[in-house]
Parts: structure tokens; sequence; C-alpha cells
DNA sequence: AGAAAAATAATACATTGATACAATAAGACA
DNA sequence: TGTCTTATTGTATCAATGTATTATTTTTCT
């Protein structure tokens, strides 16, 4: 049994789609804290059962708190509030991790001896094979909506 | 302990799978030569617990780089660097590395929501940051961390 | 009413974890 | 020395988890 269960409440009547009210009501349990940095959440498949929805609803409503880093989504694992659940930070962090990536990638790149030219050039044949992929076929994409 | 204990970072945030972090990662220590041929990697359930995770996705990193004649298995005695990987292969792992990291680079921060000219001009920017450190000798910058 | 879009559900899938198993090594002991 | 037992190693199988794709239902708009 789970924080979550038998908190949430869902309006079947409400105009509001099902995923964002659970996405809502979880949002305010994270700033009430009552859910607190490292738990656990329930299963998509519990936390639908328990509403009596399908889990892929669930599952939307954890993509988008995903995406908006409030939650962690990991396959074959769970899905656990984030570490760091503070709005304000966020944009530091993620311009700090972008600086991050950078360092990183230029590092272990040059560690391995390739020059500046060599790694530039791989980023460049990256791009443009990314490029030609998502252009070409049918698209899925992920953030859609 | 053993030499790769300490040394592999997950990031459970990544889309990345944790096994392909895990083979990733060691397939670079091998093209930088801090695994050398011969070497004994730790068990799959020594690297699991210090990385907190299920011994069979340790498992399966390692099956991977078996498939790929990087390292050898065997049951009951333990996993070691390949013997006979030649240069030529080295070389090969080396070039695919490259690719690799260029890829996970772009990946990971458009995932976050970079776009190409941002995650562009973060590298531009780092570039210069390590010329003009390397350049004004605060130090022999080596291959620490 | 009919078409388009959004929300929800159904199904198949990839990743990770739990558990039992098989092969090898190492030590005990006759 | 030889064999037995035990511990340690990787392997196989299946369950549990979130993800992707597609279909169906519901809502919205004209």
């Amino acid at each position: 049994m789970n924080t979550l269960s038998g908190r949430i409440r869902l309006d079947f009547h409400s105009a509001e789609p099902l995923y964002l009210q659970i996405a809502g009501q979880i949002e305010q349990m994270v700033a009430r804290g009552d859910l607190k940095v490292g738990e656990q959440l329930p299963t998509v498949r519990e936390l639908a059962t328990e509403l009596r929805i399908n889990f892929n609803t669930v599952a939307r409503a954890y993509r988008l708190l995903d995406e908006a880093r409030l939650i962690s989504t990991q396959r074959g694992r769970g899905t656990y509030i984030w570490e760091e659940a503070s709005p304000a930070m966020l944009e530091q962090i993620r311009n700090r991790r972008l600086e991050e990536m950078a360092r990183h990638y230029l590092e272990e790149t040059t560690r391995l001896g390739f020059t500046l030219p060599e790694v530039i050039r791989a980023l460049q044949t990256r791009i443009e094979k990314t490029r030609s992929e998502t252009s070409a076929p049918e698209g899925s994409r992920r953030g859609e909506e």
C-alpha cells in the first residue's frame, strides 16, 4: 500500500482530463510536503487499478510530471519523487547540466586522443544523421502535444 | 576492491538503459587504457552492489561486451579483459566511442529541451574555456578526476 | 451531422529485478 | 591424492516495471 493510494480523487464528470487531475493532485502533494523527496510512487498499474482507469492514463500523468522534473520515472524500477523539487533551481540546474555535458563530451573524447576537429566533426556527422532520421520516417516523436 | 569500483557513474534519469551505460563506460576505460588486457573486472554482484542495482543488469552489460569479444565472462571464475584484443580492434572501439559520445551528448541535451544552437554554443564556450586554461599555465592539467 | 482533435484504452515491448540454477574454485578430511 | 562439501562465479527464467504504438472512444469545432 503506497502513500498515494486512496488520496487521489478523480472527478469523472469534470471537463479536466483524468491525466491532468492526477498530475495536478500529485503536484499539490509534493508542494504540501505530503510526498517527500526520493519517495516511491505507486506503479502505474497499481494506481490505475485503484482509480479504475487504464494504466496508460496514469503513465501519461507520470510522463507529464517527469518532463517537469518533478518525478523520475525509471523503466523496470518504478517512479520516484525527484531529488530536486525546487522550481526556482530547475533552470539553474538545467543550465549547469548543459555545461557539464559539454565538458564531459570534450574531456572524454580528447582523453581518447581525438583532436578537436575530429571531435567537432563527429558531432556534425551525428547531427546530420539525426536530421535525416527524424525528418524522413513517418516520425514518432516524444515531446508532442 | 577492483579497478572499476567507484569509477562508473550511472544516471538513473537518463533515457539510456543502465546496462548500456555500464557497457559504454567499460568500453571507454579499455579504449583509454585504464583497463588492461587480462585484468579482472569486479564480479557482477560486486559491481551491482556498488551501483545499487540488480546484478542481472551488470550481467547483461557484461554479456554485451562478451559477445563483442571485449571481455571474457567465465561462469564460476569471473570476467576478464579479453586477452586477444588486437590493436586494430581497440582502434575500432575507439572510433565507436567517438560516435557514441557524440550521439549521447546530443541525445541528452536535446532531451533536456535544449536547441541545437544552444548545444553547440555550450560546446564552443567550453572549448574556449579549456583553451584559456591550458594556455595560461596554472598547472599541468593531467588526466585526473 | 460530420470531421478533426483530444483523451483513453488495448496490446506488444524493453528494461530491470527476484529467484533458482550450473560451473568452477577452494578448503576439509579421509 | 582423492573426494566431498561449500562458497563464489556467471546464466537462465520469469515477474514487475515503465514505454511505444495503435485503436477506440469522447469531445470539440464548423
